[in-house]
DNA sequence: GCCGTTTTCGGCCCGACTGTTTTCAGTCG
C-alpha cells in the first residue's frame, strides 16, 4: 500500500510540474518520499488517529492526508485520475529515459500522441522529431541511444562486487598529471547495497588532463558531458560517472554536496537557510563570504550540526540526532575480530577448512566458525550427524596447524518447512555455534514462515538466524515475514539474527538492523564465505551495519571468541 | 501543497551542462 501511494504523489508530482505549476510538484514529491520511507503501513497509522495521524508525518499536510485517506477507503485518488485522464502517459516508462523530463514528455504528447517508450522509438525514426521546436537531431540521437542504454539492463550494480573496478578507476585517475586529490562520494561512499552512478571528486592543477583523460578511457561507451569543471561518462561495466574538479577550499564541501542523497541534501541547505547562510558544492557562504568549505566537519559544525558518517546520511532521522549532538559511535571498518559464517570444501565451498583458516588469519581475523551446510540441501552435499562429528575431529587435527587463529565448530542447519531442524539436538548441542537458515519453500504466508523462523528461534541450540529474509539482490525478494514479530522471538530466546555480508544479500537490510538495534537484539556480521577470497566482502556487511546505526557492542563478533560465545543463549 | 527561532503569509536548494537558441529552458544530481 505505502509503495502504491508514495508512486501515486510521485507521478501527481510530474503531472503537475508538466502544467508549468510551481511549487506543488515539490510538496507532493516529498510526501512521495515520506511515504516510501514509513516502516509501517500506511493504513495502520491511519487506523490509530486518522486524517489527524496521516498528518503527523513530515510532509504531509491537510490535503494530501485527505487524498491517502481516499486511497485507503476506494482505491483511489480522483485528482490523480483526471490529471492522468489529460495526459495519460506511462510516466514511468518515458521518465526512466534519460534526459527525458516532465516537460519534455508532455510537448512529445502533444505533438505525436506518444505515450509509451515504443511510441517514441518509432517517432525518433521516423525522423519527424528533429523540427519540432525545442527538438534537434542530437536530442534524437540522445534519446535513442538512452533507450538503447535501458533496454540492455545496465545501469545498476551491487556494489561489492563492483567496488574492485571502482578502486581500479579511482587509482589511475590518481595517477593523471596535476591531480592532487581524488575521492568517490555519493552512494559509494554512503554503501549502498547497489549504485548507479558514481560522484568522483578531484583536485586538481590542470583541470583539462584530468578530464581528457577521464573522457578517453578505454571502455567508455558514451560521453555525456564535458566541461571544465564536470564531465560525465558510462562506463564499459555499466555504469555512469561523474567527475568534478574542485578547488583545495572547497574540497569540503564538494565531498558533502556529494555525498548525502537528496533529502539529506535538502535538508542540510534549509538548516543552512535559517541560519542565513547559502550552502552550495563550493562551500558555505554568508552573503559572499566563504564560511567553510575545506572540510566537512566544519561545515556541519557552523550549522549547529555533528558530523556524520556518510552511511548515515539519508534523511531519516541523522538530521536530529545531529543537531542534538548524539551521533552514535558505529561500528568501524577495522573492529570485527571473527566471522561466523564460513562454507568449505566438505559442502559447496571451493576451499579446504586450512585453506579458509589462513586465508582468514592474513585479513586480519582472529577466529572463524566454520559452518557448512547440513544434509537437507543435498545438492550442496549437505552432511548428517555422522560427518558433522567427523568433521568436528578434523578441525581439532587442523587447528593445531593454524595456532594463529582459532576455528570454531559449527554448521549452517537447514530449517524445514515447519520449522523443526534437521540435525538432532544431540548433535547439535556438541557444536560451538549453530547458525539455521531457510533455503526451501520461500513461498509462504507471511505468517506461515514467521511462525516457521520463530520456531527455529526458539530450538535451545540456535544461536544465530544467518540471512534472516532470504532476499538476493537483483535476483530474488525476500521471502514474506514479520520481521517485528521475528525480533520479538530472538530477544525473549537470545538469539542472534544475521547481517550476511556476501555482497548480493547484505540480508538483514538497514531498515531492519535499526529495528534489531532499536530492540536491543544481537547481530553477527558474516561473509557467508564460499572461497579464500570471500572475507573481503565483510567490508559491505559493516557497511551495511553501518546503514543501519549499529555499534560495535551490537555485533556480537566485535568480541573475542570468549566473549563473543558468551553472548549466545 | 507544506510549513513556521525570518513568517499563519510568503517563502520554497543550487549550480553545471546541453542543445537549441541568439539569451535560455530543460534536465540532472
Amino acid at each position: 500500500m505505502n509503495e502504491e501511494i508514495s508512486k501515486i504523489l510521485y507521478e501527481i508530482a510530474i503531472l503537475l510540474e508538466m502544467k508549468g505549476i510551481e511549487f506543488k510538484p515539490r510538496a507532493y514529491e516529498k510526501a512521495s518520499q515520506a511515504i516510501a520511507s514509513l516502516s509501517e503501513p500506511v493504513e495502520s497509522i491511519y487506523k490509530k488517529d486518522g486524517l489527524k495521524a496521516l498528518m503527523e508525518i513530515p510532509g504531509i499536510g491537510e490535503r494530501i492526508a485527505q487524498k491517502i485517506e481516499q486511497y485507503i477507503k476506494t482505491g483511489h485518488i480522483k485528482e490523480y485520475e483526471s490529471l492522468k485522464k489529460k495526459i495519460p502517459v506511462d510516466l514511468e516508462d518515458l521518465s526512466s529515459i534519460e534526459g527525458l523530463g516532465p516537460k519534455k514528455i508532455l510537448k512529445l504528447y502533444k505533438l505525436f500522441n506518444i505515450k509509451h517508450r515504443k511510441d517514441l522509438e518509432r517517432v525518433l525514426k521516423s525522423g519527424k522529431l528533429r523540427n519540432q521546436p525545442g527538438f534537434g537531431l542530437k536530442t534524437e540521437e540522445n534519446m535513442l541511444q538512452a533507450i538503447k542504454f535501458l533496454k540492455s539492463d545496465q545501469g545498476r550494480a551491487v556494489l561489492g562486487f563492483a567496488m574492485p573496478s571502482i578502486r581500479s578507476l579511482l587509482d589511475k585517475l590518481r595517477s593523471v598529471d596535476g591531480v592532487e586529490r581524488v575521492e568517490i562520494a555519493g552512494s559509494v561512499r554512503r554503501m549502498q547495497e547497489t549504485v548507479g552512478d558514481l560522484d568522483i571528486l578531484v583536485i586538481s592543477k590542470k583541470p583539462e588532463a584530468i578530464m581528457d583523460f577521464f573522457t578517453s578511457m578505454p571502455g567508455i561507451i558514451k560521453v555525456d558531458a564535458k566541461g571544465l569543471t564536470r564531465s560525465a561518462v558510462h562506463l564499459g561495466i555499466g555504469l555512469n560517472a561523474d567527475l568534478r574538479v574542485v578547488p583545495p577550499e572547497s574540497f569540503g564541501a564538494a565531498l558533502q554536496y556529494f555525498t548525502g542523497d537528496k533529502y539529506h541534501n535538502v535538508a542540510v541547505r534549509q538548516i543552512a537557510i535559517k541560519k542565513g547562510y547559502k550552502l552550495n558544492e563550493y562551500g558555505l557562504y554568508k552573503g559572499k563570504r566563504l564560511i567553510a568549505g575545506g572540510t566537512e566537519e566544519e561545515i556541519y559544525q557552523k550549522l549547529g550540526m555533528q558530523w556524520m558518517p556518510p552511511e548515515m546520511r539519508t534523511n531519516t532521522g541523522e538530521i536530529e540526532i545531529a543537531l542534538n549532538e548524539k551521533v552514535p559511535q558505529l561500528i568501524d571498518y577495522d573492529e570485527l575480530k571473527g566471522d561466523l559464517q564460513v562454507q568449505t570444501d566438505w559442502t559447496d565451498g571451493q576451499d579446504s577448512i586450512k585453506e579458509m583458516a589462513e586465508a582468514a588469519e592474513k585479513t586480519g581475523l582472529k577466529y572463524i566458525l566454520i559452518t557448512d551446510h547440513t544434509k537437507s540441501l543435498a545438492m550442496t552435499g549437505g552432511s548428517d550427524e555422522k560427518r558433522l562429528l567427523k568433521q568436528m575431529a578434523e578441525i581439532d587435527k587442523i587447528q593445531k596447524q593454524v595456532p594463529g587463529i582459532k576455528i570454531l565448530k559449527g554448521a549452517e542447519v537447514n530449517i524445514m518447512k515447519d520449522g523443526s531442524l534437521d540435525i538432532n539436538d544431540e548433535t547439535l548441542a556438541k557444536l560451538d555455534v549453530v547458525g539455521a537458515a531457510v533455503h526451501s519453500f520461500f513461498h509462504m504466508t507471511e505468517k506461515e514462515m514467521t511462525k516457521r523462523i520463530s520456531r527455529a528461534i526458539e530450538n535451545p541450540n540456535v544461536d544465530i538466524i544467518f540471512h534472516p529474509t532470504g532476499r538476493v539482490l537483483q535476483r530474488r525478494d525476500a521471502y514474506k515475514i514479520d520481521i517485528d514479530a521475528v525480533i520479538k522471538a530472538a530477544k525473549k530466546t537470545k538469539t542472534v539474527l544475521e547481517i550476511d555480508a556476501y555482497p548480493d544479500r547484505l540480508d538483514l537490510k538497514d531498515e531492519y538492523i535499526r529495528k534489531v538495534v532499536n530492540a536491543g537484539v544481537k547481530l553477527s556480521i558474516d561473509s557467508d564465505a564460499h572461497a579464500a577470497g570471500h572475507f573481503k566482502y565483510l567490508e559491505f556487511g559493516i557497511g551495511q551495519a553501518r546503514r543501519g546505526w549499529a555499534t560495535a557492542r551490537d555485533i556480537i563478533n566485535t568480541r573475542s571468541w570468549q566473549d563473543m560465545l558468551k553472548c549466545l543463549k
